[in-house]
DNA sequence: AACACGGGGGT
DNA sequence: ACCCCAGTGTT
């Protein structure tokens, strides 16, 4: 196997599924599927233009939504041809309340394409398959199970969530070599017969058991080996989406001290920490001084205090604290000000990184 | 309100 | 080759 090291990492061991006593995943997968999985659905056939019309249907919308949109459609296009000489007008009508409406564009497109370059027969080749518009790996893979019986292995998100709660597969599936990780596998374990139940168990699967959230483990056929729920990861896999990177701010906080008091500022009712009594902020520690006397007040003593970071939705926060003991007349409480003692400061509104602040030791002095 | 989703399109 | 989007349902 010539993958790089950390891709092959990642995939525990499913390599000697082959040669293991247990039943492999993909026959407990048509076991369950025969019981369990979805049976009779209306586009189920050998016939490739309704198989394709349901993948491409099936694509970001729930069977229960697809079934009547399917025989309407089916209906007023009963073949390729008829599809390809209808007029674009009424192909968006049939589609009208599905929704991502490119799909019935390409899919329109594309049964003109077989008509002029498969003389209206739906390609069994796969590469030709996927050459069409709106049609890319997985559902060329899909069709060509369904509807040709040939053995090749389907990755949507379905797939991709049971895959890597199943063989404990981590980093989020849009990245490409997480997802090329994942088409190995898939490869792997396909079986060498019944596809077709195959494709669907998967997807069954993956749409009734091995659910984004509350998976029903009790009733999965391969949780017996499944390395999520060993090692307590069903939650926590697949690897969400790499939030992304949001900017970071700095600020410092003066924690300004006169004997027992600590002052506090609230601030205004909009903006960030609306109404909340707050820290007086600074750009840097060497501002204290200046600010002090600014506010006539005299610096006695300052402690820097270790940086924590606070993270907003839209940015993170990197909070310099610094303990300042003043003497002086100090400022006069009003509306804006007021000093506070350690226990009635963290009684009143404050914001979490000054509770945080407030609860450690090192940030009261005295 | 944020996230998820398969394929296409743009850089 | 990589990143991001469209457009809608789900959590």
């Amino acid at each position: 196997m010539n993958m790089k090291r950390n891709q092959a990492d990642s995939i525990p061991d499913v390599y000697c599924m082959s040669t293991q006593q247990s039943p492999t995943f993909s026959t407990r997968l048509i076991e369950w599927q025969h019981v369990h999985g979805r049976h009779g659905l209306p586009w189920h056939s050998s016939n490739p233009y309704h198989v394709w019309l349901s993948e491409i249907m099936l694509q970001q919308t729930q069977v229960n939504t697809v079934i009547p949109y399917y025989q309407a459609f089916l209906a007023k296009f009963p073949t390729i041809l008829t599809l390809a000489e209808a007029g674009s007008d009424e192909v968006m009508a049939a589609w009208s309340g599905l929704g991502y409406y490119t799909r019935a564009r390409n899919l329109h497109r594309a049964a003109q394409l077989i008509v002029a370059q498969h003389q209206g027969q739906f390609p069994d080749d796969v590469e030709q398959v996927m050459a069409l518009p709106g049609i890319g790996r997985s559902t060329a893979a899909a069709i060509c199970a369904f509807a040709f019986g040939q053995c090749r292995p389907i990755l949507d998100g379905n797939v991709k969530r049971v895959l890597a709660r199943w063989a404990g597969i981590t980093g989020f599936p849009g990245d490409k070599k997480v997802e090329a990780a994942m088409w190995v596998l898939a490869e792997q374990l396909v079986p060498q017969a019944d596809i077709e139940t195959y494709t669907q168990a998967q997807m069954d699967l993956g749409s009734l058991v091995c659910t984004r959230s509350k998976p029903r483990c009790d009733v999965c056929p391969v949780a017996a080996d499944c390395v999520a729920r060993q090692t307590g990861r069903t939650t926590s896999l697949p690897t969400p989406k790499p939030r992304k990177a949001i900017p970071t701010r700095a600020t410092t906080m003066l924690l300004i001290w006169r004997g027992d008091k600590l002052l506090l500022q609230k601030r205004p009712d909009r903006g960030i920490w609306g109404g909340l009594w707050c820290l007086p902020e600074v750009d840097t520690s060497l501002d204290a001084e200046a600010w002090c006397a600014r506010h006539g007040m005299a610096l006695e003593s300052t402690t820097c205090l270790p940086a924590f970071e606070h993270v907003f939705t839209h940015f993170r926060l990197t909070i310099s604290p610094v303990a300042c003991e003043v003497s002086g007349p100090g400022l006069t409480p009003d509306e804006q000000w007021q000093w506070f003692d350690h226990k009635s400061a963290l009684a009143a509104g404050i914001p979490q990184p000054l509770r945080r602040l407030l609860t450690n030791r090192q940030a009261v002095l005295l």
